[in-house]
DNA sequence: ACCCAGGGTCATA
DNA sequence: TATGACCATGGG
């Protein structure tokens, strides 16, 4: 069977980057409610960055969600300025930080279903795909898988899937794949951002490369 | 000087 | 549905 032969390879790919970087316990953060935050900050933005405007806001005592959203949204943005598009996400943090409080934090969110969750994570504005489904993930602990560039990326050159699919079809993809757990998402996921970082930016996956073994892409 | 980072929204065709 | 413009800091 195919589908067979693909939960092997995706397991292998895994196997191969995990014995091969160790084990990420992701995300860095250390409540929910600062994952999500670090969610929405890093949206196309190098986690540096992030660091930064987290520790200014620890920094100001404002990392919560009665203090952002109290916050005028002009101090917010100033607070966040060194993670980038910083009135974007201002405005983004803002609306997150509302729906959060209304449905009563994290004690009551924590106990909705999977689905209900996600898309009422969906629904906030500033929250895209990505950005919900890490907070599934790293800050609630759902079987999700995170798909991102990287993905994208690594598994076209692969041969695996294709490189404009549609974010739902890749999450599919990989959620029929493979078992519906938790720490495999979380740590699957990490482990691809940390091989993205590593080496084969642009370039081709290549020799000092971990899963050359794997790679079918032809540049 | 240029490229791009752990995206998402909005306007247009 | 599918592009393109826009948001903006900091490191390589």
């Amino acid at each position: 069977m195919a589908k067979v032969a693909v939960s092997d390879r995706l397991l292998q790919v895994f196997k191969q980057l995990s014995s091969h970087y160790g084990l990420q316990q992701w995300w860095p953060g250390e409540t929910p409610f600062e994952v999500m935050v670090g969610a929405v900050l890093t949206q196309n933005t190098a986690w540096t960055n992030v660091e930064r405007a987290i520790n200014q806001l620890k920094q100001a005592d404002a990392l919560d969600a009665e203090s952002i959203h109290s916050m005028p949204q002009e101090s917010l943005a100033e607070l966040i300025r060194p993670s980038g598009y910083f009135n974007i996400k201002a405005g983004r943090l803002r609306a997150f930080c509302e729906w959060y409080l209304e449905q009563g934090g994290f004690d009551v969110l924590k106990y909705w279903q999977t689905e209900k969750l996600r898309s009422s994570l969906l629904g906030i504005h500033g929250v895209g795909p990505e950005t919900a489904d890490d907070i599934m993930l790293y800050a609630f602990n759902r079987p999700v898988f995170v798909v991102d560039a990287y993905t994208r990326r690594l598994f076209h050159r692969l041969g695996l899937t294709g490189f404009n699919s549609d974010y739902e079809t890749m999450r599919n993809f990989f959620e029929s794949n493979l078992e519906m757990d938790t720490k495999l998402f979380n740590e699957f996921h990490a482990l691809i951002v940390i091989h993205a970082k590593d080496v084969c930016r642009k370039k081709p996956l290549c020799d000092q490369c971990a899963l050359h073994h794997f790679c079918q892409w032809q540049p």
